[in-house]
DNA sequence: TCTGGGGTCCTAGGACCC
DNA sequence: TCTGGGGTCCTAGGACCC
C-alpha cells in the first residue's frame, strides 16, 4: 500500500524554460516571437556553440551544444547574441530570491540552487523538509509559478516528486508553461519503455555500456542484478545506476550555500596557436584570471592543472600538486607553464585551460 | 561535426610507506 | 627471492550536468 497522499513527502522542481534565451527577450522585447540563439560571442561565423535556443529557433532543429555555424546554417533568420553572463546571473538571483521567499501553507520553504535556471523546493525549515498536511502540490506549482512571472518576467516549469530524481525528471513532461507529477506509483508506467539516458546521470556512453549489458530501459535497470552492475560499471556507480532504475534517492532538499572546490578558465582560439611561447603566455594570463576568481573565495590554491586540446580535438590534461598552497599569480602561473613540459608540443593548440584546485575550507564541505 | 565553458565526482594505476 | 597486504596520495582520464 501506498502512504496516504496527505502525508506524502513532496518535493518540487522548478526549470525556467529556454532561461537564457528568456531574459535576452526580456530586455529586448522586439525578440519576442523570433528565433534567437545564444551563444559565443554572437557571430555564427566563429568557433562556438549555442548555450540556448528559443523555442522558436528550435523549431528548425536548433539545440544548446550545437556548433554556431550548424544553427546559422539550420536557421539563416536567427538572431544571433553573445552570452551575457552578468544579466543571467542578476535574473537568476532574482528567481532564486522569489522562490526562498515563499511559503508552503504558511511553512517556509527551503530552496537547493542547482545552476542559473533550476532549483529544488520543500517546504520545512533547514536540511530537508516535509510538505504540509493535506496541502496540493499541484495547487502550490501553480502558486510558484505565477509568483516567478509575477516578480521577473520569466516563465517556468514544475516537477513534483516523492523525492528529487522524480521531481526534476518530472519537469520535462511539464516543459513549457506547466507542471508534472512524477512518483513510486506512476515510476514504471511513465519511465519503464524509456532508453535509460531519459534518467538524470546516464549519458551516452553510460547507456552504451549499459546497453553492451542487455540493458536498454528503465525497467531492465531497475531490474538488473545489482552485483553484476557494481562488477562492470564500478563500486559507487553501479549501484547508484540501479537506484536510478527504480527512481529511488534519498538525498535532502539541501539549502546550504554551494562551496566552490575549484575554479578554471578555458579558451578555445579562433585560430589554433602554433608558436609555443605565444601558448605560454596564454597560459600566464588564463591563471590570472583564475587567480582572480579564487581570490574572491578568499581560499588559496593546492593544485594546479592544465588543459590542452590540439588539432584535431585531442584533449590532454596534466597537473600537480604544490608543495605548499598559494595564491600568488607569478608562482602559479609559472607551475601553470611548467606543466606545458609533459605534453607534446608538436601539433596546433585549439583550447587551452588553467584549473586551480582550492585548499578545503576550514570545516570542510558541509556537502 | 564545423564539436564552448563552467563545474563535479569517480576510477585506475603507480608510488610510497609501514 | 620463488618479492605480502593494506592504506594513502598523486596523477590522468572519463563521464556527466547545466
Amino acid at each position: 500500500m501506498t502512504e496516504p497522499r496527505a502525508s506524502q513527502r513532496w518535493v518540487l522542481h522548478v526549470d525556467l524554460d529556454q532561461f537564457i534565451a528568456a531574459v535576452e527577450v526580456l530586455r529586448r522585447p522586439e525578440l519576442a516571437g523570433r528565433p534567437v540563439v545564444v551563444g559565443g560571442r554572437g557571430d555564427p561565423t566563429e568557433r562556438g556553440v549555442v548555450a540556448t535556443a528559443s523555442y522558436e529557433a528550435r523549431e528548425y532543429g536548433v539545440g544548446s551544444g550545437m556548433p554556431l555555424r550548424i544553427a546559422a546554417r539550420k536557421c539563416p533568420d536567427a538572431v544571433f547574441l553573445p552570452a551575457d553572463h552578468a544579466a543571467y546571473d542578476a535574473a537568476s538571483h532574482e528567481v532564486m530570491a522569489t522562490l526562498r521567499s515563499l511559503t508552503w501553507d504558511g511553512v517556509p520553504v527551503v530552496v537547493e540552487v542547482l545552476g542559473w535556471d533550476e532549483a529544488f523546493v520543500a517546504a520545512g525549515e533547514g536540511v530537508g523538509g516535509g510538505s504540509p498536511r493535506d496541502s496540493d502540490p499541484h495547487r502550490f506549482a501553480e502558486e510558484i509559478r505565477a509568483r516567478v512571472l509575477e516578480a521577473t518576467g520569466l516563465h517556468c516549469s514544475v516537477g513534483i516528486g516523492d523525492n528529487k530524481l522524480r521531481a526534476k525528471i518530472a519537469t520535462d513532461f511539464g516543459k513549457p508553461r506547466g507542471v508534472a507529477e512524477l512518483t513510486g506509483d506512476t515510476w514504471f508506467e511513465v519511465m519503464g519503455e524509456r532508453p535509460t539516458d531519459a534518467l538524470w546521470g546516464i549519458g551516452r556512453k553510460t547507456a552504451r555500456k549499459l546497453a553492451a549489458l542487455g540493458i536498454d530501459t528503465v525497467t531492465q535497470l531497475a531490474q538488473a542484478d545489482a552485483r553484476v552492475l557494481a562488477a562492470e560499471l564500478g563500486p559507487t556507480m553501479g549501484p547508484w545506476y540501479h537506484r536510478l532504475g527504480r527512481g529511488v534517492d534519498s538525498s535532502p532538499v539541501d539549502a546550504t550555500p554551494w562551496v566552490p572546490r575549484a575554479h578554471g578558465r578555458e579558451e578555445t582560439y579562433q585560430a589554433d596557436l602554433e608558436d609555443w611561447a605565444q601558448v605560454a603566455a596564454e597560459v600566464r594570463a588564463l591563471t590570472r584570471r583564475v587567480v582572480a576568481d579564487i581570490d574572491r573565495e578568499g581560499r588559496p590554491a593546492a593544485r594546479v592543472g592544465i588543459k590542452v586540446r590540439f588539432r584535431p580535438f585531442v584533449t590532454v590534461t596534466r597537473s600537480l600538486t604544490l608543495p605548499a598552497p598559494s595564491n600568488d599569480p607569478d608562482l602559479l602561473a609559472e607551475a601553470a607553464v611548467s606543466l606545458l613540459d609533459r605534453v607534446d608540443q608538436d601539433r596546433p593548440v585549439r583550447l587551452l585551460g588553467v584549473r586551480l584546485e582550492m585548499t578545503e575550507p576550514e570545516g570542510g564541505y558541509e556537502r
